[in-house]
DNA sequence: CGCGACGTTGATTTGCCTCAACGATTGTGG
DNA sequence: CCACAATCGTTGAGGCAAATCAACGTCGCG
């Protein structure tokens, strides 16, 4: 990790942290809710997405183990937030309560570097994503996407997929089939 | 801003801080370059873009005075870069090094904090903006353009919006001009 | 002045969407 | 343990938003 703590500083920043469990499609966040925690994914996955106003699903982020996830945009104002998360499959996760992460940025200040390094990360995936999404197709975003998280294509319904690279399942679907050569 | 500073630390940041000049059309940085800094505007208009494999380009940021800029996959990873980087109109700029960048997290950590709620906001916005490629028309998304960055309409030529929004010049100009009720 | 960037407009094409129907799989309750 | 509903992937016909290509007028600038 980004930083190296003392026995005394980890065990400090472990009292903040809670364990839950999720179930498969059990949600964890709503459009409307404010956002109090981010969510770090110990087992199983989580998506948080957006419902356009046609209701249809938009994919912002899978966390499969490892992976932080929250809405970003509530956590930082406190407002009401826009994206849903639920569980695509069983998941165990650690809630980190944004009220107690601002004691620990205080009492420890090594933690902002952190979470710095962490958000800085993200930023550049996601001006990645963008970029991509700006100037590819839709057969080389699916790709991209295999190649970025090789892990997640077994374990994901292809309409999920086709929710993260911006297309509808069906065209998923064809595209998939007609580049394996037919008989 | 995010957090406050004695006078010495002022003094202190201020000391590693660089001015510059740029004029319109001059680059700033290159595909291919490590990017060794971050931008701060003071006046004028910076753009980042990425020129895709047809030659196309697609605005990632358009940095007007008050506004950082970079290329954030670069200046992490210090590998080269992707991106381009040029001055819209002729632009006054503070460059501040990652290296000294770790000098002044190591004297005043308090400056991971601002860098922190920094990274924080931006990724908000590109998740925004993400979601917003993913589900909304062109002239949906030239409406939130121009509701969110009023003062660049006027300044911007027509086809930078295009490669901001995603869509092409032709296309854009079609859409404004039909939007506009005919005799 | 003349060149190059920009915006415009039209004709045509295309990548992806929409809608609808259908089989396969899953899971759930009786 | 079976019946049924729900979800998912597939396929086809047709439609539309946006791209492509090309031509042209305008303006600012060297």
């Amino acid at each position: 990790m980004h930083i190296s703590l003392t026995t005394e500083e980890e065990a400090y920043f472990a009292s903040f942290l809670q364990y839950k469990n999720i179930r498969r499609k059990q949600f964890l966040f709503q459009e409307g809710d404010v956002n109090k925690f981010q969510a770090f994914v110990i087992e199983g996955c989580l998506r948080s997405y957006s419902i356009d106003r046609s209701g249809f699903e938009h994919v912002l982020q899978f966390a499969p183990p490892g992976w932080w996830i929250g809405d970003m945009q509530s956590i930082i104002t406190q407002q009401p937030g826009t994206l849903y998360i639920d569980a695509i499959d069983d998941t165990a996760i650690i809630l980190l309560f944004k009220s107690d992460l601002e004691k620990i940025y205080t009492a420890v200040p090594k933690f902002e570097r952190f979470f710095r390094i962490l958000a800085e990360n993200a930023l550049a995936t996601y001006q990645h994503r963008l970029i991509g999404n700006l100037s590819l197709s839709a057969k080389e975003r699916y790709e991209n996407f295999c190649r970025l998280y090789p892990s997640l294509i077994q374990c994901l319904p292809q309409k999920q997929i086709a929710a993260y690279i911006g297309v509808t399942p069906e065209f998923l679907s064809k595209m998939l089939n007609q580049g394996t050569a037919k008989k």
